[in-house]
DNA sequence: TTGTACGCGTTATCAA
DNA sequence: TTGATAACGCGTACAA
C-alpha cells in the first residue's frame, strides 16, 4: 500500500504542496482557515510526513542526540530523563541512540549528525580514546558527560562535565584508611582501562599511600573481560576470587555499586557478613545502595546536576558562548551500613 | 561546512555517481579495481552516505525496529542483546526506539515505518491500548513481546510473545499458600491498569481463592501513580503503607523483583526481618534477586526464549508464513531465601 | 562494465 | 496569502 505523501494531500485541498508544508510545519504565512481545512484533511486520511524526506531537505533541525554506550548502566537512566525535559525546555527535540559495546560511538555519530542534522551531540559512558582525524570530522558541539578527561587529547579540543573520578575515589578511600582498615581490597577495571576505570584506581593508590599502606597487589581484583563490565555478576566473581586467594582484607571499595553488591552477595556465601567480617563500599550512589540489605555506603554522584550541565555547556556551545569547557561536579559520600571499623 | 556527497566522489574518481553507489552497496556491476579504488577515496575523504536520502530512496530496507515503554526496566536490557544479535543473524539491521511515557507507541512506529520503511516491528512494554484505526495504519508485521493479551482485540489481529501472567502468578500465590501462608498481601498495578498487572492479580485473587482463602481488600497495595511504575520506591512506599495499616500479613507477593526489593527495605526499616517475619516474593527473575540478601523467590520469566521467538514470530509474520500467532512460554518458579514458612 | 537522468517526499525560494 | 519549482543526496532504470 502506497503511502499517502504531501501531494495527495495538496490535490484533495485543492491547494499547492507550499500551503500544505506551511500548515504542517506553523508557518506565519497562512490564514488560519485554510491552515484548519488542511490539518483536518490531513488528520482523517492519516497523514503522517515522512521524516527522511524532511531531513534530507532541512538544512538545519534542532535536534539534538544523545549518544549512549552501555544502555545496561542504570545510573544513565536518570540522566536520560533528565536530558529529555531539559532538553524539550529549550524546544529542540531529541534522540537516543544506543551504541554497541564493538561499535564505534564517533562513527555512529558522525552518521547521525548528517542523517538528522544535528544541532549537538552528548556522548554518555565509553572510554573515548578516538582518532583525533575522525573526531574533526564531527562538525557539530559535543559534550562528553561522566567521561573523564581523555589523555592525549587537549582541554580545549573537547568539552566534559562529570565528577572529579580521581578525587572522588579517594576520599571514599581515605573514609575506609581513617575508619582503621588498613587491609583494603579494590575492585575495578582492567589494566587496558584509560577512562573511569583507571582514574578511580588512581585515587585508591594515592590514599593508600597518603594514608601509610602500602599497595597490595593481590588486593587489586580486575574486572572479567568476559563478562559485562561493572556488573553484579562481575563484582560476584572477582570477589569470589579475592576471598578464596587466602589474601586478608577487611574492606573491600568496588568501583561501581553494582560491583559492590555482588561483591556483598560473594561475602555472604563465603559464610561471613557485611560489615562485621568486611565492609564494603561502592560507587555512583544508585537507588539500590539505599536498598540493599545493608545499606551500601557509596559516593552519590549529582546525577540531575551533571544532566543539567551538560545541556546547558553544549547550547553554549551551540549558541558559541564558549569553544569548550570542563566542568567538574562534587560528589557526595554517603555513609550506610556496609562499612564499619575494622574487627580485626 | 557542506558536507561532501557522492557527486564529488564520483568527480574526484573520474567515475558516474551509480559506479560509486555500487562500490558502496557491494553490487555485483563493478569490476575489483575500480571498486578498490573509489572505496579508497571514499575513506581518505572520509566520505559518509547521507541516511535520510538512502532511505527516502529505498523501497525497503531491511530493518526492523523494537519500540520500548519505560527503557527503566532493567527487564529489557537482555532482551535487547538476543534482539540484536538475532536480527543480525538474519542481516537485518535494527533500530531501538525509546517511548516516552506520555508518547503514544503506535504513533511514533507509524512514523517511524514511513521514515525508515520498516519490515517489522517489535513492541516491548506498556500496556497496549490501542484504537483499531489506529493499528490499522501500521502497515507492516508487529509482535507484541511480554505483553499479555489486550482485550477488546480478536487474537488474530494482533501476534504475541510472553509468559501467562495469570498462571505463573497463580502459581507464586499458590506455592505461598501451600507453605501455609493464610494472610499473603500484594503490591500490584493500579485499578486502571488492563496489561500484566492485572493479569498478576488476578492469578493472585484466582489461587487466593482455590486455597480458601479470601481476600482482604485491606492486602491489597496499589502502586503509586507519581513515582515510577515497578520502581524499587514504589514497593518500599507501598509496604510502608501496608505495614503501618495495621493488617496483620505473613506473606507479600510483590509483582515485579523491583516492588519486592522495595518492599524488603521497608520491612527491615520497620524493624523486622524477611523472611522470618514476613515472605516476600517477586516476579521477572531478575539478576538482583540472586544478589539480594536475602535472595528473593521469584518466577523468572525465560527472557533470551521469549525474545528469540519474538524474532522468529516476526519473521514468519514478514515472510507470510503465518498471519498471527499467539506463543507462551512456561515460566519457572525459582524458591530462594526470601520465603519460608509462615512463624505465625 | 559504466554513465545519464529521473524520482523519492519534503521544504525553501521566488514570483504572483 | 498563495503556488510553481528547484533543490536536498541517493539509488536505479535504461542506455551506451
Amino acid at each position: 500500500m502506497a503511502s499517502i505523501t504531501i501531494i495527495d494531500i495538496a490535490k484533495m485541498c485543492g491547494v499547492g504542496v507550499t500551503t500544505v508544508s506551511r500548515a504542517i510545519n506553523n508557518h506565519p504565512d497562512i490564514s488560519e482557515e485554510t491552515k484548519a481545512m488542511i490539518m483536518k484533511v490531513i488528520k482523517e486520511n492519516h497523514y503522517v510526513p515522512n521524516n527522511s524526506a524532511r531531513n534530507l531537505k532541512r538544512s538545519a533541525s534542532k535536534t539534538i542526540a544523545v549518544l549512549i554506550k552501555g544502555i545496561t548502566n542504570p545510573f544513565f537512566n536518570r540522566m536520560i530523563k533528565v536530558f529529555d525535559k531539559e532538553i524539550q525546555r529549550k524546544k529542540y527535540s531529541f534522540i537516543l541512540q544506543r551504541v554497541d559495546d564493538n561499535q564505534d560511538e564517533i562513527e555512529v555519530a558522525i552518521e547521525l549528525e548528517k542523517e538528522k542534522r544535528l544541532k549537538g551531540i552528548v556522548f554518555l559512558g565509553g572510554n573515548f580514546s578516538h582518532a583525533k582525524d575522525k573526531l574533526e570530522q564531527l562538525t557539530v558541539p559535543f559534550v562528553l558527560s561522566t567521561i573523564g578527561m581523555t589523555p592525549g587529547y587537549e582541554p580545549h579540543e573537547y568539552s566534559t562535565v562529570s565528577v572529579d573520578d580521581f578525587k572522588e575515589s579517594y576520599k571514599m578511600v581515605d573514609y575506609l584508611c581513617k575508619l582503621g582498615h588498613r587491609k583494603i581490597a579494590i575492585i575495578t577495571a582492567s589494566m587496558a582501562d584509560v577512562s573511569i576505570g583507571r582514574l578511580r584506581y588512581e585515587g585508591y593508590k594515592q590514599a593508600l599511600e597518603d594514608n601509610g599502606l602500602e599497595l597490595n597487589e593481590k588486593l587489586v581484583g580486575r574486572m572479567k573481560e568476559n563478562i559485562e563490565s561493572y556488573s553484579m555478576e562481575n563484582g560476584y566473581v572477582v570477589t569470589k576470587e579475592l576471598l578464596e586467594s587466602g589474601e586478608d582484607f577487611t574492606a573491600l571499595f568496588a568501583v561501581s555499586d553494582s560491583l559492590a553488591v555482588g561483591a556483598c552477595k560473594a561475602i555472604f556465601e563465603s559464610g561471613k557478613s557485611v560489615p562485621e567480617d568486611y565492609s564494603v563500599a561502592g560507587f555512583d550512589g544508585l537507588d539500590i545502595t539505599f536498598y540493599y540489605n545493608p545499606s551500601i555506603t557509596t559516593i552519590r554522584q549529582p546525577v540531575e546536576e551533571i544532566a543539567e550541565e551538560t545541556i546547558k555547556v553544549l547550547y553554549d556551545l551551540i549558541n558559541k558562548k564558549i569553544t569548550h569547557a570542563h566542568k567538574v561536579f562534587p560528589a557526595e559520600l554517603i555513609v550506610r551500613k556496609s562499612t564499619i571499623e575494622p574487627s580485626r
